[in-house]
DNA sequence: TTCATTTGACCTTA
DNA sequence: TAAGGTCAAATGAA
């Protein structure tokens, strides 16, 4: 009907994204010293890779289906329609539903959802074969910041004490309570693929002994005495002993550059094993083998790079 | 009243 | 066509 604008001038963005990336490494270098301006930089050049890989794959992809994507969603308006359709009022979802398709693709067995993060919890689905449901988790703050973050969450076939968690996409949002990170919030603890999870943020605070550390963001080192995770008295109790025992089955991050995870999340697991083991996680990724605690260091929550893909509604 | 969860229907992909 | 993934109305909890 109307005619396309033009696709953006990927290439000078990703020029640009590069340069921008480049400053932040040797802004890093000078800032090695300082764990908190580490930090932070380590999120900037998170970001300049998240945002290079996005522009990369649109600028792959935009020659050939600039034109007739979005033709195709102009053309199937209203061309089909099921009960829900009608009865809503709505578009034809069909014609705006995009399978979500997130390169970055990191499934882990964990015994505790907690990762810090707050999820949406937004469908359920049997699958086959399977003893268990698979539950489907989107960030809280996909739609007022846009976060494409989501979570597959199934429990275990053979050991009900454990989740098959997916992490599909990266928390592009700031979640408020990523800033105070000694605010721990927790809204639910029932069953946790029935529930949603409400956990915001869990620094090293919520996971050492006081005897330790009294760690803070800045800290950089300390013994994280994981040993055993305690359920259910509220906030005040969460805490993460024994551990987050948690291994990267699989990652799938083409053309990215770094990972980043931590198993410093509180422990909200609905029914818990008794014993619990260390942190024995290490991360793959890219073939490069890092060992958790040396990402407990810096940070304290989850980034998997991606490729942004537009999700539209 | 607001927000999260449940759940059946719809859509996409293989 | 089946299976997996997502949507959104209905429902419940705070």
């Amino acid at each position: 009907m109307s005619s396309m604008a033009p696709p953006p001038p990927f290439a000078q963005v990703v020029d640009d994204l590069i340069k921008g990336q480049q400053f932040a490494a040797q802004l890093q270098d000078l800032l090695r010293a300082s764990p908190k301006a580490g930090l932070i930089v380590d999120q900037i050049l998170h970001t300049f890779s998240r945002a290079i890989h996005a522009a990369e794959a649109a600028a792959a992809t935009t020659a050939g289906e600039w034109s007739s994507d979005v033709q195709s969603e102009v053309t199937d308006a209203g061309s089909a329609g099921g009960k829900r359709k009608a009865a809503a009022g709505g578009g034809d979802r069909r014609a705006c539903r995009r399978k979500t398709q997130q390169s970055s693709v990191v499934t882990k067995t964990l015994k505790s959802l907690e990762d810090g993060l707050s999820w949406r919890k937004y469908g359920q689905k049997d699958i086959q074969n399977c003893k268990h449901p698979k539950a489907y988790f989107r960030c809280t703050h996909k739609y007022d910041q846009l976060c494409a973050a989501q979570r597959q969450v199934q429990l275990c076939e053979d050991d009900s004490g454990t989740f098959k968690v997916t992490y599909l996409g990266v928390h592009t949002c700031q979640d408020p309570a990523a800033v105070a990170p000694h605010v721990h919030h927790q809204t639910s603890t029932s069953d946790a693929l029935h529930a949603g999870f409400h956990l915001i943020n869990f620094g090293p605070t919520a996971v050492a002994t006081p005897a330790s550390t009294t760690s803070t963001m800045t800290t950089s080192t300390t013994n994280y005495q994981l040993t055993g995770p305690s359920i259910g008295s509220g906030p005040q109790s969460l805490k993460l002993e024994g551990g987050d025992h948690e291994e990267v089955l699989s990652s799938n991050t083409p053309g990215c550059s770094a990972l980043r995870s931590t198993g410093a999340g509180a422990a909200t697991a609905p029914t818990w094993p008794a014993d619990q083991g260390d942190v024995t996680s290490a991360l793959q990724y890219d073939g490069d083998v890092h060992l958790a605690d040396q990402f407990f260091d810096n940070d304290y929550s989850m980034y998997f790079l991606e490729d942004i893909v537009p999700y539209h509604y």
